[in-house]
DNA sequence: TATGAATGAGACTTCATTCAT
DNA sequence: TATGAATGAAGTCTCATTCAT
């Protein structure tokens, strides 16, 4: 549990980029400003990470390994509550912590922008982001999908309303930080709700 | 009608400058690269153009100048049809033409990334990107607000109902090009008939 | 007497290249600087000027054509009262008018600092400056072998004593403007006195 | 005692700045130029100077130290020797120095414009220009205060002789280097005898 | 592990100048 | 007389990266 010098290092390293990389962008983040902020030397970051493109791609991973269904609607917590009920209140935990973490949406959507750019080079990157994504809408469609065999919801367009989920629950801290007042809990409600009728 | 040399000049150089803005994003896109994508040299631009932050401005004016509620939903169509298919006509209109030019959604989102990193510098950046989204809400609002004058739905979450119209239009395409298998036009008109229920 | 359209131009742009070359210097003001503050476009400035270094040349020899014993002065009132009077109320009215312009200060320590670094390349720069300040040495010794040959001073020397005036008043001004206290009308005047005893 | 390898290069780019400095000016001595003949790169000179702002600062603080009141006349020599000897004999030592390092009378003059240009962003510059010059009128002052507590003297004018002698001082090799066929020393020791008649 | 020193490439920008009109 | 348009050269500065210690 504990970490060694080394990876405690390694994590400052990429905590400081992360803020960087969002507050600032990718481009406009350089070696200096790091080490600085970090009272390292750059030389010293070379040898915890190999290049920028690494330091990147590391802190991508560190990022969306933790964006995904399964981190935000936990499974278990399922029975214990109606299907709706344990969406609406997914959705707004999901909303809280994102909310919390504010910056972080910058780096979500840098780095959506970033793997495009990069798919000829690295397809990695757009691989992961889908399979995020993708991780969401069939996470919704599963749940549809119990819903309608509880006949709680008709069978139809189990995919489109998942994907509807998926899209809202997606984009809507990013429109509420637009400053247009939007209600991002209340909005997500209604989503689910327009889900069920 | 005809433009004078210069103002073709100058149109030409936004139009590179979109074009590498969007391939490469705005940071990646030198002068030296704009210039001899025009056979230029670097300081006739500055002929054109005072700053890079300049014509990231004028880029960004001639981008979001487009982008409004009205330019895709034609008011004057609205009695020719009924409600429903006016709106599920425009936004299959808007999808087609945001697909045409498909690189332009990266510039809309590396743009409203900007945007908010520009905001305590110049906030005219997030102003007007506040007004093109809003535009779109208001729009879709009185839109609702006529159906529901003709009984067509209920009086009810007039305004969650833009939201969400508003915001699924908006981000329907950015997933598309995720590659997830989405159909947008059949989202964006699951998304209108659910509202109309 | 009246100036031609093109005269009155041609002084405007000297006057105007005095200030800024005066206030900025020479290399940091640039021809888009002058044409901006005449209103005019940089090719009409070289209607005017051949370059840059011609408008250096003949804003040096607008301002040391005037910097000159004689044009401070006057032989014509060295006679309507005692020399000593003279020579103080010739230097207080040198002293009041380089006061008056007070940037142009400036520019005679610029243009010798110039002439001093263009002296392999064009010597005409310091011959004339070493006319101006000769004139000054030998303008004090012709007064003082004046009074001496009225008996009012010793006849000992006199050239020691010219250069010493000229080099107290040449600098007095300079020496004033760092804000060091000093009356330089009052100094003048006692290194005058100290000249006559 | 020894300078480590970076205290050396450091000291090497201030004595070349100097000399470029010096010789052609600070707006015409490019970084270009000082790399190049120090066999470096420019971005190993921002290694040790963050800017060249910062450059013409050090530089500055490096001459101007230096060039105090103290640095040309040691008070311990003052009771060896009569006073008037004493200041002729320091004079003389200040003349010689001066000529020596010829080109720095061109650094000091250049300076002194830079310091007035830069009064408003920079005030320090100005400052330490107005201490050095205040230090040498303070010195005159302090000796022939003493000179005349040993009846050497009278009492009057004690600031105005200082003043005399410190802008003679001060300006004598510029006037030198102009070429106008001046004796300096000689020049100097008239001066220091006309103050103590 | 860490750092001092250095570098090639390239960024934005300004300048004096030219030329056809 | 005046201007719109363009350019080569050069300037300040930043960046990712390397290497010997």
């Amino acid at each position: 549990m504990t970490m060694s010098k080394g990876e405690e290092t390694y994590q400052k390293i990429l905590d400081v980029s992360i803020y960087f990389f969002a507050k600032d962008g990718i481009h406009k983040t350089s070696f200096s400003k790091i080490a600085d902020a970090l009272k390292m030397t750059k030389p010293s970051l070379y040898y915890y990470v190999k290049s920028k493109e690494e330091l990147v791609h590391k802190v991508f991973d560190y990022i969306f390994d933790d964006y995904s269904f399964d981190a935000y609607f936990e499974k278990e917590k399922l029975t214990q509550t109606t299907i709706e009920a344990y969406l609406i209140g997914g959705g707004h935990q999901f909303i809280e912590e994102i909310e919390e973490q504010n910056i972080i949406l910058n780096l979500l959507n840098e780095f959506t922008l970033y793997a495009k750019r990069m798919e000829e080079k690295d397809e990695t990157y757009m691989e992961k982001i889908k399979q995020s994504h993708q991780s969401f809408i069939t996470g919704f469609a599963q749940i549809l999908q119990q819903a309608e065999e509880f006949d709680l919801i008709k069978e139809e367009h189990i995919i489109l309303r998942a994907q509807t989920m998926a899209l809202m629950l997606d984009n809507i801290q990013s429109y509420h930080t637009l400053g247009l007042g939007m209600d991002s809990k209340e909005l997500w409600s209604f989503t689910v709700r327009q889900v069920f009728v």
